[in-house]
DNA sequence: CGGCGCATTGATCTGAATCAAGACCCGTGG
DNA sequence: CCACGGGTCTTGATTCAGATCAATGCGCCG
């Protein structure tokens, strides 16, 4: 992973070389693989540190009682989870791998630390955080408000902006690990249904997807199609005036 | 307002005299009265200062092109938005008041300043701002699980739970602004349907809701009914280790 | 070769949306 | 003082997007 992290912390806002070397220190730790479909997190645990993608595909989800199942977020390559995450005693949500991914366990010390040694570092961090709540918020809307046609291609839209940001891939074609169950509980819908939707998607020409790969022949109708629009992002920024 | 911040900042882990004494000085600022039904920070704005929310309830939201809105959260006395937002350059969803409020406008320098007084106060307001994400993610779940039905006890539920860590009231009966079309927008049904709904959770004893005040008789019960677990408000939490 | 996860298709059902009208409440201006 | 209008709540009739139920096919791996 050609420092995915550090090509989205660059996008909001440019770093000098102390910051990049002081954030290589802090991430640079040990990494496990998880192979597909396992949980590397569970709601309940005890948060013991941050994670890092740094290969593969993963899902924030979280379980009701009965079993109904709903992924509130999407993690890919250079995604920072649980900054901040020490300050509770219980895991909310669960973490599980839907590839096999690579993820590199961060001491909640060493970020800490990385943060206090750079504040340009940590204003990124923080840019970054809040991108992952402003996330959450359009997840809301694209749940309670989109029609599944809507939802599906708002999806793939949002993880074309974030797959260019984190300079993984051009925005038009990449790997898509999700199964019609995955892209199901991250949209609120049946699987049956998506997969019929999937097939009018491609009907009308706005996605190609086969063998786990995608490929967006043109964005923007896609995007129109998604009323998508990429505020939320934030991808680009003034530069934040110093504190 | 009794310091409904206060109060909710240590419900999360206990402040000394110091600690509230900087946190005192910090939003001791100016207080604006916004009429009922008026946005008083739009998608879009430049971020100018944070806002905390004095007396009344308000909503975050978001608005698609063509109309169809959607409630992302909602904020009530003690809640304080938009930590960290001057590091955007756009806001990526509006604020809008429900019934009149009072909110009192934080310069981000201000509260910069408190968090680098105090480490636990620091402490405290990211741990609220991980929960407002971690609700965001319950809401993501909750409308794109639950039925009309549950989504909607979900929230009467969540929103006691609330109202009673801010120490603004009982979990049993308190103050409900929201119109029927606010639920609606809140839980992405349409208001005719919330109408039919309400009047169901009535009739099985679950709420007394008259002239904007709700009445809740078990609040065991109405949770069930919601499939509501607390666990991601974060009530309670050990004392968290010194940095 | 057998089984299992995944994608697909068809038939049917239903929770919630839509369309349409009243009823009620309250503030406001003539 | 009352007529008016707009916001809110309620009710009924109808429609429809998406869920549910049920099979089939298929590729891959042990």
């Amino acid at each position: 992973m050609s420092d995915a992290l550090l090509r989205k912390l660059e996008s909001f806002a440019p770093l000098f070389d102390g910051d990049r070397q002081v954030l290589r220190v802090a991430i640079d730790q040990p990494v496990r693989t998880v192979a597909a479909r396992r949980d590397f997190a569970r709601e309940g645990d005890a948060p013991r540190s941050m994670h890092l993608i740094v290969e593969g595909w993963a899902a924030r989800h979280k379980t009701l009682s009965d079993g109904r199942r709903q992924i509130v977020g999407l993690l890919v390559a250079g995604d920072l989870c649980d900054l901040d995450l020490q300050l509770v005693s219980e895991r909310d949500h669960s973490l599980g791998a839907i590839n096999e991914i690579k993820v590199a366990e961060i001491p909640f010390g060493a970020i800490g630390q990385a943060m206090m040694d750079s504040p340009r570092l940590a204003r990124a961090l923080r840019l970054d955080a809040l991108v992952v709540t402003a996330t959450s918020h359009e997840w809301t809307l694209n749940i309670g408000q989109r029609s599944a046609y809507e939802r599906i291609a708002h999806l793939f839209a949002e993880m074309a902006y974030r797959q260019r940001r984190a300079g993984l891939s051009s925005s038009d074609r990449f790997e898509w690990p999700l199964t019609q169950v995955d892209l199901a509980d991250a949209t609120g819908l049946t699987p049956v249904h998506v997969n019929r939707t999937l097939q009018q998607l491609r009907r009308d020409g706005l996605i190609v997807l086969a063998n786990k790969r995608l490929v967006i022949p043109d964005l923007d109708r896609l995007r129109q199609a998604g009323l998508f629009n990429s505020n939320y992002l934030h991808l680009e920024q003034r530069v934040a005036a110093a504190v």
